[in-house]
DNA sequence: ATGGTTGTTGGACAA
């Protein structure tokens, strides 16, 4: 099954700039989609179904704000919407649908950028998220946890590891979640097939022309519970999409 | 330390 995950910014102005076209050419089985900033009659799902894409989302309360969606042209046996505490489901970040031998779930988790108080937000999360990935994958060991983690986790993952080490994204603390949240089951499939591979970035800020200097931050995973690891088939980052200030990444799980 | 850009929505705000 190939898995994509990738932060849209926006699915109205993604689709603006050709992804339809992305799509089609992907191959994809599932792609999880962040940052829909759509509520759900504002999402183009008949646009999805004429590829073979069943679409299934769970929006923000907040309109034009964050938001989150699953593609499929495998039928599920089961969605889940959200994560069952109001203060997170109602910003519309995380949906999970169950396949036969395996889960896929799109994540965003918040980001720290605009002040200490949606910091202390993301790290609250972070400790929530922890403890129910943990518990998710007691009940489903085979289970896939896409998404906009928006957490470099090592030096090799940002282009400025000294310049940002005091920028949310890169903060010791975030760092240290993601070093627990590994050795608690999940495997970064790029990373398990790509150790030492630099310069590989899922986002880019608009600023400054990050993007054409290749300035940017591996932010985007597609996680997966270590159950399944030796099922990754290829792992892959995907900067030639140009839909978004993020780009997709992918993980292939054998059948 | 500030400012640079973008998407959504309606004058900012979040990222």
């Amino acid at each position: 099954m190939k898995i994509y995950s990738y932060n849209v910014n926006g699915i109205r102005a993604a689709m603006t700039k050709g992804f339809m076209n992305w799509l089609e050419q992907s191959d994809a089985d599932v792609v999880c989609i962040q940052e829909t900033k759509a509520q759900e009659d504002q999402i183009p799902k008949l646009e999805f179904k004429t590829l073979g894409y069943d679409c299934y989302c769970l929006s923000a309360k907040k309109k034009g704000y964050s938001g989150v969606a699953i593609l499929t042209r495998k039928a599920p046996k089961n969605i889940v919407y959200g994560c069952g505490k109001d203060i997170y489901d109602n910003e519309g970040r995380m949906i999970r649908a169950d396949f036969e031998n395996l889960s896929v779930a799109s994540i965003y988790h918040p980001s720290g950028t605009s002040g200490d108080e949606r910091q202390d937000f993301k790290m609250q999360w972070l400790e929530f998220f922890n403890q129910y990935a943990l518990e998710l994958q007691r009940e489903i060991p085979a289970i896939v946890l896409c998404g906009d983690y928006n957490i470099c986790h090592t030096e090799i993952d940002i282009h400025d590891p000294k310049g940002n080490k005091n920028h949310s994204g890169f903060l010791p603390e975030e760092r240290l979640w993601f070093d627990n949240f590994i050795k608690s089951g999940f495997t970064d499939s790029f990373r398990f097939l790509h150790p030492d591979q630099k310069d590989a970035y899922s986002w880019w800020s608009y600023f400054a022309q990050s993007r054409s200097k290749n300035k940017g931050w591996r932010i985007d995973y597609c996680m997966v519970s270590d159950m399944i690891k030796n099922r990754i088939k290829q792992a892959s980052i995907h900067p030639e999409a140009m839909q978004s200030d993020h780009c997709p990444v992918s993980v292939e799980i054998e059948d």
